[in-house]
DNA sequence: ATCAAAAATGTAAGCGCTTTCAATAACTAT
DNA sequence: ATAGTTATTGAAAGCGCTTACATTTTTGAT
């Protein structure tokens, strides 16, 4: 069932079938009816890609996430698809991985889809082969980096100082007494780079010693989190607080802490970073900083919105993060 | 750039360059690179959406799950999206909430978009209004559901059995000796009604009461798991176990109990369902259902591909779950 | 009734590609 | 060299829609 069949059995052209698919003011009641009710006999579904093909779009656009089981992509890319839903629009979701080939394959199938605009969700820390194809895709499509930065015609990044955020954390453990406090680094993506920034400006405003141990780089997960706490053990390493990168690492830290009998907050305080449902999950509650997801999600689609009715829009924009406190410090 | 610049740029037919694009065999070396050329120096990007109009497709499945945030669906549709794309296909992502008539929305949208397919991840228990609409939509294109039933023409069914895993944790536990154990239902999904039923009929086959706080409605999380507890303790009813329809709501059920200062799995013991990575943050590790996430969706993307390549598949395919036992029971 | 302006409808081109079928070029065996 | 094959290539239709422009109908003022 087409638009042909629809104009013939209604007894009008294609044109005004057209025009009565796309709300047209310009027909006139008595012809809308009639094909208003050839459409609803035969349950017609207009064809979006035929429409796409002369309007150039799709409405769409491509969401890449490093991987959604992460709650923090998880909840990034749950507000931008709500978001952007509102506005008629749907996602193209994908899981990049940590790979940057990977990372181009799926830009350039989107491109060829013609997605309306690409939202990248985290980012590798730097990839000049990565930044390449990312500016490239730019000449076809506007990009929104959420976390990652990249100075070129056509993107635009908006940004969580996580910078700010670790500093937090560092300033809030130091007024409670803390010195000798460890960063777990669990990734090396933009964010990462820019946590482990916040934790080094931090910690030498205060005068606090950065060692050797202080920054610990780990795996992300739980298992990465214990096993740095049993390496700073072992080492004899000097500890009263512990920072990681993720919320769920600093549940690992917790668990390996527990399991050594040591008291949390009173022998070690711990902080996550992302304010996830996890940390409400684990024992003792873990203080945590708040990257505000949510903002982040619709800042993301505000921007690519704007960009579409040709407003103006700042090449970054940056979101301050909360530090949440709880009884893990 | 289009192909009938490429053609003219390259001194050959549109006809010629399709060929070559498509990698079709049946054209010669020379002409080949003579195209291959030209492709290159202007980064030609096919136009899929052109393609997609002749050939009636998109390579584009969608995906409706309930809540990416939540880590079930988050760790199904990875695992679709990982499984599709391996076979070219990308993923258009949906969040439906629990409401039918969303659910209908997105669904029609999708159907303009001509996917390819349709997955159904978690579905209210019962509409005939939704039902009717997914049958619709299923002359028009595959449908499989995941964790729903509705036997119609072009539907299939992946379905993990959870009133088994249900009955599995009840089990469990009357050999350990229980026999007041409580199950709070903290969805009203086609899932949730399937653990009802697990708990009602392991139950009884074991002789053990049902009673009327023996199955409590809660609200899903953290706080619906608490409140439940208070709950129960607040009417002075005698139990000695909880299981919950989901992780997140056990773990809301351990932090009551132990702010009751309730020895787990002493005083009362407790089982989640999902054995998400939540069930490894709580304290104690918490004994859980293990739903198989990963089989469920590469099990869902195995049987739309089936039905493309015309494969015979049954309409209905079952996958048993686990119980992984850990210090909470 | 008549004509100009406005409203409604129709015609046809074209979006960028695939694919069938016809035409041509390149071989092969005589 | 020649006819018969086979491998390459090209011409053109068509996928289902939007839209600029042309045409027809309606309306309203005279």
């Amino acid at each position: 069932m087409n638009i042909y069949n629809v104009a013939s059995e209604a007894g009008v052209s294609i044109a005004t079938v057209s025009r009565v698919l796309n709300n047209s003011p310009q027909v006139s009641e008595k012809t809308r009816k009639k094909v208003t009710d050839v459409l609803e006999k035969y349950h017609y579904t207009p064809n979006a890609i035929a429409r796409g093909l002369v309007v150039n779009s799709m409405k769409t656009i491509g969401v890449l996430t490093i991987d959604i089981r992460d709650l923090y992509y998880a909840t990034v890319a749950y507000t931008i698809e709500q978001d952007l839903s509102k506005l008629g629009y749907n996602v193209m979701l994908c899981n990049t991985g940590g790979d940057a080939q990977e990372k181009i394959n799926y830009m350039k199938r989107l491109a060829e889809k013609k997605v309306d605009g690409l939202i990248l969700v985290g980012s590798v820390f730097k990839d000049q082969k990565l930044d390449t194809a990312i500016s490239q895709i730019a000449k076809q499509m506007p990009i929104v980096m959420v976390n990652g930065l990249l100075e070129a015609e056509n993107i635009y990044s908006i940004i969580c100082d996580d910078s700010y955020g670790i500093s937090m954390g560092v300033a809030y453990l130091h007024n409670k007494g803390h010195r000798d406090i460890v960063y777990l680094q669990d990734a090396e993506t933009y964010s990462a780079q820019s946590k482990v920034h916040g934790f080094k400006t931090g910690m030498l405003k205060r005068e606090l010693p950065l060692k050797a141990h202080s920054i610990l780089k780990v795996e992300k997960g739980i298992n990465g989190g214990s096993m740095a706490v049993k390496q700073l053990v072992e080492s004899d390493y000097n500890f009263s607080a512990i920072i990681a990168g993720e919320d769920i690492t600093a549940v690992g830290a917790i668990k390996a802490l527990k399991a050594l009998h040591k008291s949390i907050p009173d022998d070690v305080a711990v902080i996550g970073f992302n304010n996830s449902i996890i940390a409400q999950c684990c024992d003792p509650d873990l203080t945590t900083v708040d990257n505000k997801m949510e903002m982040t999600g619709t800042g993301a689609v505000r921007i690519l919105n704007d960009v579409f009715k040709g407003r103006n829009v700042p090449s970054k924009t940056v979101i301050t993060p909360d530090l949440v406190i709880r009884t893990s410090s």
